[in-house]
DNA sequence: CATATATAGTTGTCTAGACATCTATATATA
DNA sequence: TATATATAGATGTCTAGACAACTATATATG
């Protein structure tokens, strides 16, 4: 179980024990973990190579230290753990339940408004891949998403390797890791023709929601507007104080 | 200005001397920090103590430390900092540069329809507030806020406590300390009696927001709706990915 | 009984090293 | 010239202690 002539560091291993401990409900919320001292003549470390791997547990939000108490599992360490999700659409899906899907409407390379190309943060002769797919929920439409990247970053883009999932062709097939994003969200009216596409009433609210993801480097990759069926779809979204 | 007879620890003093360093552009995103051997001699202290105050600005996402070639200033400091805001509306306002505003429509002591009950974990014969207020950004109506929050924990809530700021009362005057909120975020239209007093026409879409607000212990104390104008409201936020 | 005081156990801070591993550069070799 | 090899310098991991500060309990004292 514990491997001293392992490359994974002896820090590490105890960071998963503890880990462990509480995923199996041998430790819950709130309860105390063996102190810095116990662990010390557990594992036969050093106190400092105990506290490094009690610190990065700390550090994610799993374990709360009280000098002169002890150290206990957090109440709240999935919220800090699962705080958000920077999600695409088939990730989303798959994390509310349903199973997402994907109907490609349009998928052409253009010069882009001048809106993408200032977020894109691109010359005005630079041009994007633009995607427009239905994107269903249990097979039936609940939104439509229209997707830019730039050209000159995804060279070899076609329509297959961008569907279903983008994130995953940018992250696994391309090996750039996206950072970030910033959204922002905004309730809107379906017009005539997105009413056809979404099988909805003329006049029906929508939500719209504009993305535009980053590398670690500040670079932006990508930009995509989600139009979603309020009757549909929620964002949901556990947001820290302070 | 480095005082180890001091009860600052000397880790934390040079945690602060290394963020001043960036603060006054003397150190910019990307530039190489000093080494741990520089600082070591530096300071005089042992290579674990800079190691500590270094690790510190790394997991507050200051610094990246990259093995064999050394320790930078991160390029997205501020935005792990800053990442997003759970913000009260006065604050939220106050960030966006306009000037918040507030009528109470009405206050009252009530029992709680049952989503709130829930959501507050209350028994059914527990009372809650209610407080409905317009919301005026630059005096101009943008939304209608219904808080709900219940009279055992705050049994001294007044109308005028309550007003403009309900995050500041509760933080402020309550010492309560809000620890995080889930919020959810759908479109919908307005009824009749919400365009008159948005002052906007019938059908015009909305941007409907809900958030519970909890404690560390993950006791819910507070619930509030609000019913933002989708012309004049957007709602913004960067979501770290992973 | 109530109040100090000692004590044990915990985390907090810090030392002065050691060897490993990775990066980049300079140097020697084919 | 191109390819190995050595070397310097950086972070990564780890040791075996030390004393300080805080919490809670047990004990002695008034």
């Amino acid at each position: 179980m514990f491997d001293r002539q392992s490359p994974v560091p002896m820090y590490y291993q105890i960071e998963q024990y503890i880990e462990q401990l509480i995923e199996n409900k041998n430790l819950q919320a709130g309860d105390q973990i063996p102190s810095e001292r116990e662990l010390t003549d557990h594992f036969h470390v050093s106190r400092m190579t105990v506290r490094q791997a009690i610190m990065e547990l700390v550090n994610a939000g799993i374990l709360v230290r009280i000098k002169g108490k002890g150290t206990f599992v957090a109440n709240h360490y999935k919220i800090e753990k699962n705080l958000l999700g920077l999600d695409g659409f088939s990730e989303d899906m798959i994390r509310r339940g349903m199973t997402p899907g994907s109907q490609i409407l349009d998928f052409s390379r253009t010069l882009p408004s001048s809106n993408v190309s200032k977020h894109l943060g691109l010359k005005t002769s630079e041009e994007v891949f633009e995607i427009k797919r239905v994107r269903l929920a249990n097979d039936e439409p609940i939104g439509i998403e229209i997707s830019y990247l730039p050209v000159r970053v995804f060279p070899e883009l076609t329509e297959k390797k961008a569907d279903p999932s983008l994130y995953q062709y940018i992250e696994k097939e391309c090996g750039l890791k996206i950072h970030h994003a910033e959204q922002s969200l905004e309730a809107s009216l379906v017009t005539n023709e997105e009413a056809e596409i979404l099988k909805i009433p003329n006049g029906s609210p929508l939500l719209l929601i504009e993305r535009c993801s980053f590398l670690e480097s500040g670079q932006p990759i990508e930009q995509t507007l989600s139009l979603f069926r309020a009757d549909r779809y929620k964002f949901t979204i556990t947001l820290p104080r302070g």
